[in-house]
RNA sequence: GCUCUGGUAGUGUAGUCCGGCCAAUCAUAUUGCCCUCUCGAGGCAAUGACCGGGGUUCAAAUCCCCGCCGGAGCACCA
């Protein structure tokens, strides 16, 4: 019996366990699990970023998935930004269109882009329907008062207020005439839940401090998370959140909302946090934002930040780190991204386009040595791709030449300059050999990078681990800004910049050099 | 303290719901070999894990109990 008689023999005994099989065939298709109760075509999902700076490498996480998702189910992708805090975690103007850019970088392109800040009069209305319900009570009591009560299982005397004199307090919370601290809206859920925190939650809560955004400048009300994510959630159609840990409860305190109204709540899927190695820097928008504020970082995209930006102009393209992201799963449990797995899923797709020179770089402990070549010809003539032949060769200038002090032959041994020849090591001088590769192969002879000792390109190579200098063949001159390129020997880099401008700081660029490029991986 | 929640190789992951095909999958990593005019790519191989202890069972990564260790919430932050 064959497969497909198998199936069809399958089909008709037991019609249930082949569409099962199918189910797990289909499935391993796919990195990510089936999402629960998902239904082609109508699968709505979105990504909650709080504009507060550009995004670290972590908040890839949730636009990879919800982008994969997305295709997989033919769904939606929202971009909700929950920007209702303007003074704790205030909204940064730039920040909007720079994540915005970080999701494009990726590969995403949200079908919808709402930011809760233009969204007040909404969640008022629906405030003041929860209050009609007897679902919510204006409250005066202090911070720590409450909390006493709260953590006691009583409840304030404040939770037992008339519908009138809430209503009216209300309206002067949206009126603005309250200050900061005075007076809050809670859902009236369970004073005695056996979870402390989900009793009688804050819903809006005055904030003296202006939003930056213009148009949302002159609110003061301002609701927390739980009720306006909660309310969006439900108007926008998403059917399946995905969240952090750190909201576990979110859902079920939002449950007393949607109870209220008679929403019903979309699939909830909690993950852990991630962390990346490889950095030294801390992965927080606040911490990043600090660093470079004091001049320890150049920038969003310093190399050694692990942020978005930083990679993008490392050269690590955006499906690299969608893979890596999707790889992580969907466990609740907290995971570590390994960035070697983002540099091997890069390799895999740049390593094709990516042409090959030489850098031979110039380090304390290694140093870049010169040798006159004596005898030979004018030129090596490496190829500009080892599987492709059809781009042709490079020509590297031979006479003086630099390597790298390691790879330096003691006095009396060969070593072969790739793409040139093998060259004797006397005296204080490289002697031409010959150009039989069978010395290589036979496994005597080291082959090495190399490049012209005057007619080279001054290089800074920009790393997570801080700059180092060289100098890279002059044909890379042929090259153009954001090519990935291939430093034999040594790694990939995003070629940032000819000729660049001195950074004036620490690290970077100081203006002597040619070329700026940065290291992407080996 | 109260309430959630998790623990499979260095890392991530499959398997856990419905116990046997699991002496545990795949990827990455590391190491070695082959190939190659790169330390890239490709090929082959090796390394390496069910948090612990009890119990149920013919059979436990999977079910039950007790521990241990981690993470999170109990904010007028998101």
């Amino acid at each position: 019996m064959d497969e497909a008689e198998r199936r069809a023999r399958l089909g008709e005994i037991a019609p249930d366990r082949l569409a099962e099989l199918d189910e797990d065939e289909a499935e391993d298709e796919h990195v990510l699990p089936a999402l629960p109760n998902a239904e082609d075509g109508a699968v709505v999902m979105r990504a909650a970023p709080n504009p507060n700076g550009p995004w670290h490498l972590g908040h890839a996480r949730m636009p990879a998935v919800i982008g994969t998702y997305k295709r997989r189910y033919d769904g939606a992708f929202i971009c909700r930004f929950d920007d209702t805090d303007p003074e704790t975690k205030r909204p940064d103007l730039d920040a909007y269109d720079a994540i915005l850019e970080d999701i494009e970088y990726l590969g995403f392109e949200p079908d919808r882009v709402i930011r809760a800040s233009d969204r007040l009069e909404t969640y008022y209305e629906h405030a003041r329907e929860l209050i009609g319900a007897g679902g919510a009570y204006t409250c005066s009591c202090a911070g720590d008062d409450f909390s006493e009560l709260k953590n006691a299982g009583e409840p304030c005397p404040h939770r037992e207020k008339d519908g009138e004199t809430v209503r009216a307090e209300f309206e002067e919370m949206v009126a603005g005439e309250y200050d900061a601290g005075e007076m809050v809206l809670r859902v009236k859920t369970d004073i005695d839940h056996k979870n402390p925190a989900l009793r009688d939650w804050v819903a809006f809560r005055m904030i003296d401090t202006p939003h930056p955004r213009e148009a949302a400048a002159d609110y003061r009300c301002w609701p927390m998370l739980d009720f306006q994510s909660g309310v969006d959630d439900h108007l926008t159609g998403v059917t399946h959140i995905i969240r952090g840990i750190d909201l576990q409860d979110s859902a079920k305190r939002q449950r007393f909302v949607y109870d209220y109204f008679g929403w019903e709540y979309p699939e909830v899927l909690h993950w852990g946090h991630v962390q990346v190695d490889e950095y030294d820097v801390k992965l927080s928008t606040s911490t990043i934002k600090e660093l470079i504020e004091a001049g320890e970082l150049t920038g969003w995209d310093d190399p050694r930040a692990p942020t978005i930006r930083s990679v993008r102009r490392r050269g690590i393209r955006g499906q690299a780190l969608v893979d890596s992201m999707t790889e992580l799963g969907m466990s609740t449990a907290d995971v570590d991204l390994a960035m070697s797995s983002v540099y091997a899923n890069n390799r895999d797709i740049v390593d094709d386009d990516a042409n090959r020179y030489f850098l031979v770089r110039d380090r304390e402990d290694d140093p870049a040595v010169d040798r006159d070549v004596i005898g030979g010809p004018d030129a090596g003539h490496p190829p500009l791709h080892p599987d492709h032949e059809e781009r042709g060769t490079r020509t590297v200038p031979a006479g003086r030449v630099l390597i790298e002090e390691s790879d330096l032959p003691a006095r009396g041994d060969r070593v072969w300059l790739k793409g040139f020849g093998c060259v004797r090591h006397t005296r204080d001088a490289f002697e031409y050999v010959g150009d039989d590769i069978e010395v290589v192969r036979e496994g005597d002879v080291d082959v090495v990078h190399w490049v012209p000792a005057d007619e080279s390109l001054r290089t800074l190579v920009r790393t997570v681990e801080g700059d180092v200098r060289g100098f890279a063949e002059p044909a890379i001159a042929d090259a153009a800004v954001d090519d990935l390129v291939q430093f034999e020997r040594v790694g990939f880099v995003r070629l940032d910049e000819f000729d660049p401008e001195p950074a004036g700081e620490a690290y970077g660029p100081t203006g002597e050099e040619d070329l700026v490029t940065y290291y992407a991986h080996p």
